[in-house]
DNA sequence: TAGTGGTCTAGACCACTAC
DNA sequence: TAGTGGTCTAGACCACTAG
């Protein structure tokens, strides 16, 4: 150290902003604290809300900061470490997962990602399970779940029944299949419209994405796309106790 | 259907910007295509450039989009897929693993959220190793890993040698250990100044965190702190066969 | 109704790249 | 040097929440 590198390179005035509030947060503000509105802040700081704003996105995609409109901003708690995996090796809607059904449909023509990893021709028609995930009394992530309909022969063509009972059904003559295998994949995304409302987020928050592939039969028989809050989720991979691993 | 809802609740300028783009890259434009600038796409949707940048944001961040200062904005090629656990229970740095040492070093103070993973009290010492992975040539991830010194006892002292090799000495010493077990977490983050250099973007772009907690002798002995690239990488846990998943 | 964050504008200048 | 995306400003209005 000693001389320390010449300001050859200024950092951005947000980039600055947003290390000086991060460690403000550490040392000044307590979970759950309101934060000085937007104004007052940009003024306090000398610059312009929009670039206050640009301080602010960032922490709250890092899971420091919440925000909600007509509200205020207020300091988020530590992430909260999610199993998306607990070593089961077993079907959506298995006794003690942590998902609810909300409703079902039958549809002909999932999303064109989907049915390349379903496999199915145009016109294969699928069962659409849209599942929920609560912890903490917080919503978390929003899942649709794709099952080829000739997995599940049975549940075709009952309409006079309810969603919820519809989908209980669709995940029920799951269990009776032989699950071989499944894998998964994680990727960054933005939150439609639909998952957003369900998340109690914007449109276009951030969200991580996962998609499960679920093999039985020699094909695959069923995928699960869900989408987690990427701002209050860490998603957990073969902990057996997630509450012991990284925080903050 | 039939009457759909009335425009009761208009959505934002930048999110039907989006959608408009984002259906002209599938129909109009190739992998790799150059988009006009800023200033003309803003005019000719008769929107505020800072408009437009939000809609390209949120294509960019959906990996669709890619963006160069000085050079122009192009058509982004499918994600990648990047197998995070190919299923093996090895240390870093096993034969046939995906990253290349870059340096190491020798230090004290670990971050306080690594230091808790590895149950390390102040003052004990950590070695350092920095790793890059790089796929089809493209730098996708940053890491930095932890060790606890009285792991690999014979590697400390060793100043005289380079870099890489007390990277490699580090490495080489823990594949004698027996590796227990090893679980991960994956969430969202931004780059650090450090890690962006690395990743060949700006500070603060959005980032894949995944922690690996490696442990042995009864202990986590090691922790990876692996940044990936969220634009562009799409990670894979337990496929056999990464490309014949998801695909953009 | 008052106050908050979310959206949008029309400029300006800067840092970087490639010619 | 010309052209690109990145940063920043000083406003304005809107949508939402809570008293």
């Amino acid at each position: 150290m000693g001389t320390t590198q010449l300001e050859t390179v200024p950092e951005p005035k947000y980039w600055h902003l947003k290390t000086v509030l991060s460690d403000a947060l550490d040392s000044e503000f307590r979970v759950g604290e309101i934060l000085p509105n937007e104004r007052d802040l940009a003024a306090r700081f000398g610059v312009a809300r929009a670039t206050l704003r640009q301080a602010l996105e960032q922490l709250e995609l890092e899971g420091r900061l919440q925000r909600r409109r007509g509200v205020g901003t207020t300091v988020a708690p530590p992430r909260v470490g999610i199993a998306v995996d607990p070593d089961r090796h077993t079907w959506p809607g298995a006794p003690g997962d942590d998902w609810q059904p909300v409703d079902a449909a039958e549809a002909e023509a999932p999303p064109a990602a989907v049915a390349r990893l379903l496999e199915t021709a145009p016109g294969d028609r699928v069962h659409i399970v849209r599942r929920s995930r609560v912890t903490h009394g917080q919503p978390v992530a929003a899942e649709l779940l794709y099952v080829r309909a000739d997995a599940v022969p049975d549940c075709s063509g009952v309409a006079s029944v309810s969603a919820p009972a519809r989908a209980a059904a669709v995940l029920h003559a799951l269990q009776a299949l032989e699950l071989e295998s499944q894998d998964r994949t994680v990727e960054l995304g933005s939150a439609r419209a639909e998952d957003a409302r369900q998340l109690d987020r914007l449109p276009g928050a951030p969200v991580l994405v996962v998609t499960t592939r679920y093999v039985a039969d020699g094909r695959t028989t069923a995928v699960a796309v869900s989408t987690y809050r990427a701002d209050t989720c860490r998603l957990t991979f073969g902990a057996s106790d997630p509450v012991a691993l990284l925080a903050g």
